[in-house]
RNA sequence: GGGCCUAUAGCUCAGCUUGGUUAGAGCGCUUCCCUGAUAAGGAAGAGGUCGAUGGUUCAAGUCCAUCUAGGCCCA
């Protein structure tokens, strides 16, 4: 016996029901547990940043992090799922500083690096907080419990001991590196704090002749001149090269003042406005190397000044030669690096020139532009000097202009396995697939190395011991640094700065070996976990078995975040990427397509909007609406239609279904009628379900959680809207054949669901389907098995044969102004396929359509109806090719009658086709559309029409006014507010003989649908029944 | 500057892989119908140069190229 379902639901109230139904019976665990001894698929979750509240776009990625595990779970896998926090970085310990109310480092060491990391850990538990609400609410499954930290100091000395293997190989190097950096807080900036402090300035724009020194180039080109263009005049004391693009074509040009001057062809013109004469053109690579002379010679710079080859170098503006100073420019340093060039940094940590250069010696390097370009003037060095506007970044926290500076910094050597990179993403599938060999494959194809340190506190220490002497050591664990030590230190916090204070002797020199000052970038971190999660190679676990993971899934701004150092941390430590499948998701917008951000206050709180709508409601917005590798819209609109549309359909047809199984007081686990024996509406109903869980499996065993969500809307709206209401009348009777059909569909969409909604279906189980030795969770239960002999794909043709046929007739109906309680006599309709049609499917269409008979319009209406035909393109464009338009227009010319006719008797007909002459046409050449002529109404779509008989006759009028009593009383019924089940006494009084001919013809039929058990003809009844137009009265009172 | 994604009804989106001649759904709007599970359901209507241009083709929303606009990532 079913649990009674009410009919009204409110979804945020059950899905808090079924929290406390999960965690009183620890379904979760036992879900996890009761799949030991399967085939483990491996899911690893990325883990979030504990640096700030929880956001929807969460509740995005960890809904398709839920739905596969639960997915795979049901398919028969053990599916492990351990939670992660990403607890160091510069977001925490920035978020640590303004909680402090701190302006930079020096703050930070005056405050204590014990006392501020301790700070850091604090607020990275006070995060976590809120993101396990948030996990637990939204229904995602994932051991919280277990979690690994990255902070945690297993963690950490997993890392210590990948960074050593990366070591050993040979891969992790000092080296420089340029970034954006203060010189008054005498640190180095962040992207997104890069990104806070563009302002707007005006810096001196110069074009500058470098005088070619190569005696070849000069002996063709007296006197030549490189012309060289920069915006930051103070770097060219450190000019170190000059880099043109490979690619571009360079002009040897003489100006109008006679001077030879070297520069982009496509730029000259620009640049000389008074005229100049092309003396030669050459691509770029013609220059490599062509020696000059430097504009200052103010510092030693050896072996350089010379034109080197960089493909970053544009002709869009300047001169198409850039100035090199590798010191002070990314690119600068990467070309410059290429060519073996030296990098000599001029400018000390606190943005001025060292007091020992001349000139310039001491002063602050933006201060020294003006000196300096008076020089150029001076020297007849600088031929255009004008002021240039433009956007250059600033220091958010005091406005200082920052430096591009060069820093020595860690290197992983990712270039050096580059190609093994490409090799491992060639065995990865992405989905979407565009990302493998578009933004993922392209940013392997540009691989450069890692820069992995960081000037900074919160953490992961980088585990290299230096002496004196510059003897390196790698440290793997704590265990090893006791060793090295001599003493004990297992149990020191692995952070700054306990581990600073362990100091060891060299194992090569003997001399006292310290910690580098650096800790590592926190991606390295959470590229890590695959083995730090579980603490390997230190604990005991069976790593094999859990590497690498079937399974990842993060928003696509991770492709340049954890997709790769996954990824570059396997395949450097383990020669493998650490997964095979990665579904990478596209971001929320909110409502107008913004930018979800607290800036612009359009944030909406997941918390909340759960408990507005349901967390099944957001998650299946999530996973089944629209693109999830696009970029989506999120409002509440949205998701209430998900509600009203899909969720509460649903849940409308499994309160109809325990209703009337109660009623009938059925029992869902006694034998049902065998599926071949029972009503056709029922076999079709069956081969849907089939055909739903089969092809959702399909779906999500590509990950394609849309395709699956439209499959399963598709099937509710067929579900409810079609099975249910065609079959009412046997749900009233009890039918068991009826009911065994719905409980079985409605367990096929149960399952189907129940990795996207886990909550309303978990609810549906336990009122529907936890009985007998079923499993106590929807969630334990397994997928459901596809009986391939139960599907129909013929039945499902024929049943959307009879849907749009019916289709047609409510249109026809509608035009007639007929309304559809009065019966018709007959339909006529014209379609292929409907005369192989069985009667069960048109007494299909009859019933819903109130019409007593339907036929087939053949020939024998030949005269009663018109005959349009039109060319099947698809057809005849197979055949004829570029004479297709010939033989379409052929067949509009011609008589569609005559020629219907023609092909009724033989296969193909001839047709004259113009130019072409004789050509041959069969009934698939063409599309048919027949429609009856006089007194009928009628609709016709894509070749398939139906024409209904207006002709009312007495008896068809009286049965027209039996539905409209039945009708009424039923109304009254709901009204005086009777049980579906009361059985009722029923009055009728009237002096009408039509109306009395009428009772004596129906009244057992109208006493059956109202459920009375006695009629009177007599006035009488508690509740008065209002027929409109009904000459006489109606009364009803409960028995 | 480079790469990727997106552009279809007032709004949110399918359709594009596999080209076929009135281009679909939902929401909203107008009119009507139906209703003993339903906050439902159904019919008709208004609303579309399928971002632009060019090309391939007998035929282009769909394939190709270029461009425009927006987004994301990187410089």
């Amino acid at each position: 016996m079913y649990r009674a379902v009410p009919a009204q639901i409110d979804l945020t109230a059950m899905e808090h029901e079924v929290l406390a139904l999960w965690e009183e019976k620890d379904t979760f665990a036992r879900s996890v547990e009761l799949s030991q001894g399967r085939p483990t698929w491996v899911f690893y979750e990325g883990p979030p940043t504990a640096n700030g509240t929880p956001g929807t776009h969460h509740v995005e990625a960890r809904a398709f992090k839920d739905i596969f595990p639960r997915y795979r779970t049901m398919k028969g896998y053990h599916v492990p799922r351990q939670a992660g926090w990403d607890c160091h970085g510069l977001p925490v310990e920035l978020a640590v500083e303004k909680e402090l109310g701190f302006s930079g480092k020096q703050d930070i060491e005056k405050f204590g690096v014990a006392e501020f990391n301790d700070r850091c850990k604090e607020s990275v538990l006070r995060h976590v907080g809120e993101f396990t609400e948030m996990t637990n609410r939204m229904g995602y499954w994932v051991d919280m419990d277990s979690a690994y930290w990255t902070m945690d100091a297993n963690y950490v000395q997993s890392v210590w001991w990948s960074l050593k293997q990366i070591f050993d190989k040979g891969l992790l190097v000092q080296d420089h590196r340029v970034a954006p950096y203060c010189p008054r807080c005498g640190t180095g900036l962040s992207d997104h704090e890069l990104a806070q402090g563009y302002e707007t300035v005006v810096d001196p724009s110069v074009y500058v002749r470098f005088p070619v020194t190569d005696a070849d180039f000069l002996s063709k080109f007296p006197g030549a001149a490189l012309l060289v263009w920069t915006t930051t005049p103070w770097t060219l004391v450190s000019n170190t090269a000059v880099a043109v693009k490979p690619t571009a074509t360079y002009a040897v040009v003489r100006t109008v003042d006679g001077e030879t001057l070297v520069v982009a062809a496509e730029l000259a013109a620009g640049l000389f406005e008074e005229g100049f004469e092309v003396l030669a053109t050459m691509p770029g690579t013609e220059l490599e190397r062509l020696g000059y002379d430097r504009p200052f010679d103010l510092i030693e710079i050896p072996d350089a000044h010379y034109v080197i080859l960089a493909d970053y170098v544009t002709t869009d503006d300047g001169s198409g030669l850039v100035h090199q100073a590798p010191a002070f420019g990314a690119d600068d340093l990467a070309s410059c690096r290429a060519y073996g060039l030296p990098v000599v940094n001029p400018v000390m940590p606190n943005g001025n020139f060292e007091d020992s250069v001349p000139v310039v010696g001491g002063v602050f390097f933006k201060k020294a532009d003006e000196e300096l370009v008076k020089m150029l003037d001076k020297s007849g060095r600088l031929l255009k000097h004008v002021q240039y506007e433009h956007s250059y970044p600033h220091c958010w926290r005091c406005h200082t202009p920052l430096i591009y500076y060069a820093q020595p910094s860690w290197y992983i050597r990712t270039t050096a396995i580059k190609d093994q990179l490409i090799a491992q993403n060639e065995n990865t599938n992405w989905f979407p697939g565009t990302i493998k060999h578009g933004r993922f494959g392209d940013w392997l194809d540009n691989n450069v190395d890692w820069a992995l340190s960081r000037n900074r506190y919160w953490g992961t220490p980088l585990p290299i011991w230096r002496c004196e002497e510059g003897h390196l050591t790698a440290v793997g664990s704590l265990a090893e640094l006791g060793e090295l030590a001599g003493r004990d230190v297992s149990q020191t916090d692995p952070h700054r700065p306990y581990v600073d204070d362990i100091t060891i002797p060299c194992p090569t020199c003997s001399a006292t070996a310290t910690r580098v000052p650096e800790v590592i970038d926190c991606w390295y971190d959470s590229g890590a976990m695959p083995f730090a999660a579980v603490g390997y190679p230190q604990s005991d676990v069976d790593f094999a078995a859990q590497y690498p993971a079937d399974f990842i899934c993060e928003a696509i701004d991770q492709t340049r975040g954890w997709f790769y150092t996954l990824m570059a941390i396997g395949t450097l430590v383990f020669d493998q990427s650490s997964y095979k499948n990665v579904v990478c998701l596209g971001h929320i917008l909110d409502e107008d397509g913004r930018k979800m951000s607290k800036h612009l206050g359009n944030v909406l709180e997941p918390i909340g909007l759960m408990n507005d709508h349901g967390a099944d409601a957001v998650r299946w917005f999530m996973l089944a609406s629209g693109s999830p590798w696009q970029a989506r819209r999120v409002g509440h609109g949205a998701i209430a239609d998900v509600v009203r549309k899909t969720l509460l359909t649903y849940w409308n047809t499994v309160a109809f279904q325990s209703l009337y199984g109660r009623l009938a007081d059925w029992d869902p686990t006694s034998p049902a009628p065998a599926v071949a024996e029972r009503p056709i509406i029922d076999r079709w109903l069956l081969s849907e379900s089939n055909r739903l869980a089969r092809d959702v499996d399909a779906a999500l065993d590509q990950f394609d959680t849309q395709a699956a969500g439209r499959l399963i809307a598709t099937f509710i709206d067929d579900l409810s809207n079609w099975y249910v209401r065609r079959s009412r009348r046997r749900f009233w009777d009890g039918d068991a054949a009826a009911l065994a059909t719905l409980h079985e569909a409605l367990r096929t969409v149960t399952l189907c669901m129940a990795p996207f909604t886990p909550f309303i279906t978990e609810r549906v189980w336990q009122d529907l389907f936890s009985v007998g030795d079923a499993p106590d969770s929807v969630h334990l239960a397994s997928w459901p098995t596809v009986d391939e002999s139960i599907v129909d794909e013929k039945l499902a043709t024929d049943m959307a044969l009879v849907r749009r046929i019916v289709e047609l007739g409510r249109a026809a109906r509608a035009t007639s102004g007929v309304r559809t309680r009065q019966p018709l006599r007959r339909a006529l309709v014209s379609a292929p396929g409907w005369a192989e049609l069985s009667q069960a499917l048109r007494d299909q269409v009859c019933e819903e359509l109130n019409i007593q008979s339907s036929d087939a319009l053949d020939a024998d209406e030949a005269g009663l109806v018109d005959i349009s035909m039109k060319a099947n393109f698809r057809a005849l464009g197979a055949r004829f090719g570029k004479q297709t338009q010939l033989v379409a227009a052929a067949i509009s010319a011609s008589d569609a009658a005559q020629l219907h006719a023609a092909m009724r008797s033989a296969a193909s007909v001839s047709l004259q086709a113009g130019e072409l002459g004789t050509v041959e046409i069969t009934a698939d050449d063409v599309v048919v559309t027949e429609t009856p002529r006089e007194g009928w109404a009628v609709a016709s779509e894509g070749g398939e029409s139906v024409a209904l008989d207006l002709t009312i006759t007495d008896e068809l009028r009286r049965a027209g006014l039996a539905r409209e009593v039945v009708r009424a009383i039923q109304e009254a019924r709901k009204n005086a507010g009777f049980e579906v089940s009361d059985r009722i006494t029923l009055w009728w009084s009237s002096v009408d003989t039509d109306v009395a001919q009428m009772w004596a013809d129906h009244s057992d039929e109208i006493a059956g649908e109202v459920l009375a058990t006695v009629v009177h003809n007599d006035l009488g009844g508690t509740v008065n029944v209002d027929v409109p137009e009904f000459p006489g009265s109606v009364g009803i009172a409960r028995n």
